[in-house]
DNA sequence: CTCCATTATGAACGCTGTTCATGAAGCCTG
DNA sequence: CAGGCTTCATGAACAGCGTTCATAATGGAG
């Protein structure tokens, strides 16, 4: 039964990444030990191997899902009959949310670092896609001038300005912007940048 | 020689805090291993437990030398004569560089964690003042209006957004722009937030 | 039931950071 | 200068990690 044998090997598979995320969930990318992980998901430690090249193949399957759930997250928010401001808006207020609800797993995305000289394969690049996929309509709404490559662009810089001030809020160690008022100072970043755009 | 005692351990403090710049600059953090830096360091194993806690506090100082040589960096970048706007154009350039110029030790800085529950020595968090130091006057000089408190949040904030974008930029998956136009799109940034700053 | 291919297992390995018994070195005192 | 005592440097030893692989268990075919 070949089926069988692929179908257990899909359930271990899962079970794994299952346990990962509780773990990383719980106690962040670093309290994630293969030992661990094996007696969770209820194999023998050598069984992570047969289904992960190593550990740091599963990390990336957890930070796929993350991605996902993130993604979903930002397209439910998207409010419907808004202005594409009204839509950049609500986008950071969410990516924010998801941050604050998830702080480890959302951690976990852009702290996990695979060996130097190794690069990421590119399933798990184009999983990032959803980080930009939704801002880049109401952008384009706002600047009607650009073309594809520089809506891009602009997308990414917008995104990675936002990213920015939530990182250094959770992370930062003398800069970044109290808890509280982090909703706040990502409403008014997105603000100045897209009034940028409307030079009115 | 109580002195000649002190002396001796500074010393080999010094070559402990250089050969773990060395290993960090050349193989970055991961490549920073405890028998390495002791060897280039010209001193047994244990020597290092007898000067740091442990690792992760040479990082930190490796890091605090770091942040120095980037606060000196920000302040030369600063032009004499010109505008609020053109000095924070500067020193947002001048970040740029310094990542460049750096990436593995400026990647450090950041990437560093010590481990859950453990929190930074208040000496090091102030180390990081450095990044918002010289933002907050011009900031102050585009907005008369706001409290030195309100001030200092929108210099995070501002300092937050930069490092966001060059940070993906660098370490980025799918997102984040391409080294090229890094400087430029930078630069849009810091005008977009500036011009906020003034609604003529 | 028997045999064989396939898969799961966990002891063992090499590499970590960290500790601490040991020995060397220096310093004061008679 | 000798002797004793304190102080410090040393690296073997340890515990914990990711990863491997000889071995055992498994389950379908004849």
């Amino acid at each position: 039964m070949r089926n069988n044998a692929e179908s257990r090997k899909d359930d271990l598979r899962n079970r794994l990444i299952d346990a990962a995320e509780a773990l990383i969930a719980e106690k962040g990318l670093s309290g994630l030990k293969a030992r661990d992980v094996t007696t969770a998901a209820g194999c023998a430690l050598g069984g992570l191997y047969t289904v992960f090249e190593d550990l740091d193949l599963l990390v990336l399957h957890v930070n796929a899902r993350s991605l996902a759930r993130l993604g979903a997250a930002l397209r439910t928010a998207i409010p419907t009959g808004a202005t594409a401001v009204g839509v950049l808006q609500a986008l950071a207020q969410a990516y924010v949310g998801f941050a604050k609800d998830n702080p480890r797993l959302w951690t976990a995305i852009f702290a996990h670092r695979l060996p130097e000289g190794r690069d990421i394969p590119d399933w798990h690049r184009q999983n990032h896609a959803v980080l930009i996929a939704e801002i880049i309509q109401p952008i384009a709404a706002l600047r009607p001038d650009l073309a594809p490559d520089a809506l891009r662009i602009r997308a990414q810089t917008m995104f990675a300005a936002v990213h920015g001030v939530v990182q250094l809020s959770m992370h930062g160690r003398y800069v970044g912007v109290p808890d509280h008022l982090l909703g706040s100072e990502v409403a008014a970043l997105v603000t100045a940048m897209t009034r940028a755009f409307d030079p009115a």
